[in-house]
DNA sequence: TATATATCTGAATGATCCTTCAGTTAGGAA
DNA sequence: TTCCTAACTGAAGGATCATTCAGATATATA
């Protein structure tokens, strides 16, 4: 798996080696001040200038990180799902023989764990989610969070299912759902967030309870 | 509730009257073309003349419509959800006394035929929804949508719920999310859509029985 | 210290876009 | 048919933005 961080350049004037910063770790700065900037201004006032300046850099720079733009959108999102998909797949290695109760507790809990972690990030990658183009959109990532709960669904201990890739599919999309309604919702106060763990706990168990073959 | 179609003008010159279309349809006309270009431009190249030109129209009469570009993105927005409450309202008024199980099903089943009955404005929606401002976006809808639910909850013969707000907003938020989903994946085809029906009633019974106090 | 080289800078370029409004057109009243 | 008015038109104003690149700067090496 690419470096979410390090986007295949596509430049006129291509680079021949990456770029080795003299300010600091600049990449993981430009990502932040991107989700600042999200977060403050908008999608339709994210500049490459506005992102660069919140970042400490100037444009020019910005620009030798990332070819254009959407690349660094791209980045951002991409190192967020990657976040999630660790999550998951750690989940896989503690979880074997477990009963499957344990099981979708387990998934949800990385899912949400993640997501709360970064409340800021979260809702800021919401509000990209849509406008990047999603063919363009390696699904890469999407395999990789798929395989990573058929696995853990195959550690359950007493339980097994027809269709996995299916179940794996639904469940992740269902607590997507979940986790973009709860942090639209986080203006009406933080507690938002306790129940956002607890409904998707309830919603794993139960979902992936009925779906299996006991 | 407010027409979907005549946002409030904020203009600098206020009409005194709402415009008497001189050319048919025009403002449905102006939000199917909004569709389309989506669909074929996606959002960062949808502008208020390339939508006036699609539906017909020049640029100026699109204004007559709308105070500005961001006034149409809504309205579009707020139709497609104004779809979704009516057709869970129909549910409510049909599924009187009936067992929980009945109310899961024809709940993913308004739900679930809303999205597939206009798929290219679903896909479409699903790439502004990030981009509108949440906050000026009317609660009223989300509240219209929760309101709705938990009316047909309470018709269960069978169970009740202790927390019905609660449970209504997850239930909603789980079924976006695996519509989402699903429309994503639509480009690996068709059958894509017959699986979403399945899965939305699955989830659907599934979560409401656990959530339910029988 | 002097030189070489890679990184950083930000003004300038060229393009796109939202929005307005003076002028044109069409439907209806008289 | 003529006139009135509301709807329609689209070129132009004003603003913002993505991207480039020539020059400035800092680090490493000799």
């Amino acid at each position: 798996m690419k470096d979410a961080s390090q986007v295949v350049p596509q430049r006129l004037k291509p680079r021949k080696t990456p770029v080795q910063s003299r300010s600091g770790v600049t990449v993981e700065a430009i990502h932040e001040a991107a989700i600042q900037v999200l977060l403050s201004e908008g999608l339709s006032r994210l500049t490459t200038t506005r992102v660069a300046e919140r970042g400490g850099v100037s444009v020019g720079t910005l620009y030798q990180y990332f070819p254009n733009k959407e690349a660094l959108l791209f980045a951002i999102l991409l190192r967020h799902f990657e976040e999630v998909a660790e999550a998951l797949e750690r989940v896989d290695i503690a979880t074997n023989g477990r009963p499957l109760e344990e099981l979708a507790e387990s998934i949800a809990d990385a899912y949400v764990s993640v997501k709360v972690a970064r409340p800021d990030a979260t809702i800021a990658l919401y509000r990209v989610a849509g406008a990047i183009d999603q063919f363009k959109m390696s699904p890469d990532i999407h395999v990789r969070l798929v395989n990573a709960v058929i696995r853990v669904l195959t550690n359950a201990s007493d339980a097994s299912f027809t269709e996995p890739r299916k179940v794996s599919f639904t469940l992740l999309s269902a607590l997507a759902g979940v986790s973009r309604g709860s942090f639209a919702n986080l203006a009406s106060g933080p507690e938002i967030l306790e129940g956002f763990r607890e409904e998707a706990r309830l919603l794993s168990r139960a979902y992936l309870r009925a779906a299996a073959q006991i």
